[in-house]
DNA sequence: TTGTACGCGTTATCAA
DNA sequence: TTGATAACGCGTACAA
């Protein structure tokens, strides 16, 4: 930050006062056009920028809204982005964006960052490690706007957007019940975070009503990344040959290419031998051998009504709460062995 | 940003100067270790959170660096943001994100923002659409610093982050040469983006040393996409069969991806019929099919590398320019068919 | 139509 | 060790 040029400067080189600069300036009336026009031009010779800081500070509000996203490598955050982007940049608002990580303590840095810079309001998508509810708390007791989106928590007087993650991971367990597999397995993501626990539920649920037996031994923690789906695939391939899943509900599709890496390494072949879904429809999902059957989540709208969502909280100042659920829809591809080729 | 706690709120309380309170909570000498602990006692009772907007407007400083993306969709981008992320926390820096989308007119918009927010630095990858020229020449000049990365502007004084694009991609047109291809095509990139101008000339300059005829008909424009990979595939497959090329170096996987599409579509076999190379290692790269030959590009050091970059100009205040290339690497798989299976 | 005084929340400077 | 004052650049409120 050199030395810029101030509103004070055109005023002086006009010999007016910094007042009547502001007010051409910002198109305010009561200032003769000729004036105004005098005073555009001597701005834009002198390379004028307004200084967003100090009027930040007198008009206590900044057109900025934060953004902690969880990792990067996700291909749906890139996406949710994009879709938060646009619609910010329609509204005339800007992005800081922040990066947790996965890991809870840099979230908490991330939060009182964002707040130290007074943004207008934050998103955010909480880290695997689980969440620091009362940094949360704390965030919508100080009157700050705050919108989940995907990995959510409830309860505490916060909006929330994602998709029908239960709803979505039972469509995905049922069709595979409906194809015959009696050894369905889930590589599940954290406890501790919302569409973990909810997908979870919804392969449960699929089991349950079609009087399929849960089998604790069948459900593997795995995290969210292909390292984890790939850890967790060799557990349940450890087991002895008859205790072995004929099916796999991965928790999402890195974690699924994991797994198809593990199956593919021992040999055995999907979906012949194994089945295996995902969940996102990550870019990867239709190239890859064979091609992952998933849900696909559409990440740029839930990353829209997100925003839009937060900037109806912070334009019209209502603190009223929604849950938003955004449509999913299962895509049917080669890994389930459903197609009959 | 509604009401908050101030530093006045917390002297008030313990009736002391404002002052001091400052000192204490910036771990400033001067305070006594009794009152400094009082202070910061009652700071976290309130719920206190400094407000980095009048802290910004004295110092003339804002910890944060502007940076213009021209496409999401792109993996290079999120991941070179990773890389952008990673070092900029390390300094304390945080990122405020504008998105170009590829349009000249929206990244000038940008530009101005970040000036008006008192970014201390930006790091730029300039628009499909070409450059703003002047408008770069104007931060340059309002001193405030700025580094280009990947698509890159040169001449103006600024630094530049990129891999040398140019060698890799005669890199990967020797190795078809190499491997007795002879009708070479070309999907090049705009002529006004840096990427796509110099990725041409390694294309012309493999050519030219192993003197084989560069051919016109055979270098078609399609965009840094795969819709534009893909018509202008079309556009080499409807030519004659004796003049059609027998290999297709693409500017970018997306657009080698679209190059398959179309190639596919028309019943021709990869690489029997025609070799196709790309440039990135997007991650569907490795596993489309055919495997993708293509040049490696690591995204995320470029964006560490360019960050770091603009950090040590921040911080020493040097102004001194520097063009740093980025090794990038040669990943030859299937669809060259130069691995003999 | 134009100008003056003051405040936004913080820190630097100088005095006590 | 502590405090009073001014300043950062701008907009609001009121006066001329």
């Amino acid at each position: 930050m050199g030395k810029r040029i101030t509103v004070e400067d055109i005023a002086k080189q006009l010999e007016i006062s910094s007042m009547t600069v502001s007010r051409a300036l910002n198109n305010r009336p009561g200032v003769s056009e000729e004036m105004r026009k005098r005073i555009i031009d001597t701005a834009k010779e002198l390379g004028y920028r307004p200084n967003q800081i100090a009027k930040s500070l007198v008009l206590k509000k900044t057109y900025t809204i934060g953004i902690v996203i969880p990792k990067m490598e996700h291909f749906f955050f890139p996406e949710a982005l994009r879709g938060i982007e646009d619609v910010s940049y329609e509204h005339g608002y800007h992005l800081i964006l922040t990066h947790s990580n996965e890991d809870r303590e840099r979230e908490s840095i991330a939060i009182q960052t964002l707040e130290a810079k007074r943004v207008d309001g934050i998103l955010i998508s909480v880290s695997e490690a689980g969440g620091n509810i009362e940094e949360y708390q704390n965030v919508v007791k100080a009157g700050l706007p705050i919108v989940f989106f995907d990995r959510c928590v409830f309860g505490i007087g916060a909006s929330c957007v994602h998709i029908n993650d239960e709803g979505a991971a039972r469509l995905v367990t049922e069709h595979l019940i409906n194809h015959e597999y009696k050894r369905i397995a889930h590589l599940r993501g954290p406890e501790g975070v919302s569409i973990g626990k909810e997908r979870f539920n919804g392969y449960k649920k699929a089991l349950e009503e079609y009087n399929l037996e849960y089998n604790a031994h069948l459900v593997v923690e795995s995290g969210f990344n292909d390292d984890g789906g790939y850890q967790a695939m060799n557990k349940l391939l450890n087991l002895p040959r008859s205790e072995r899943p004929d099916a796999v509900v991965a928790v999402n599709d890195p974690c699924a290419f994991g797994a198809i890496k593990s199956t593919k390494q021992r040999g055995l072949k999907i979906p012949d031998d194994i089945a295996i879904v995902g969940f996102t429809d990550d870019p990867r999902a239709s190239i890859i051998d064979p091609p992952l059957t998933t849900i696909r989540q559409h990440a740029y709208t839930v990353g829209k009504t997100a925003a839009r969502q937060l900037l109806t909280q912070i334009e019209e100042e209502s603190d009223e709460i929604e849950n938003i659920t955004v449509d999913a829809e299962l895509v049917v591809r080669r890994s389930c062995g459903c197609l009959g080729f």
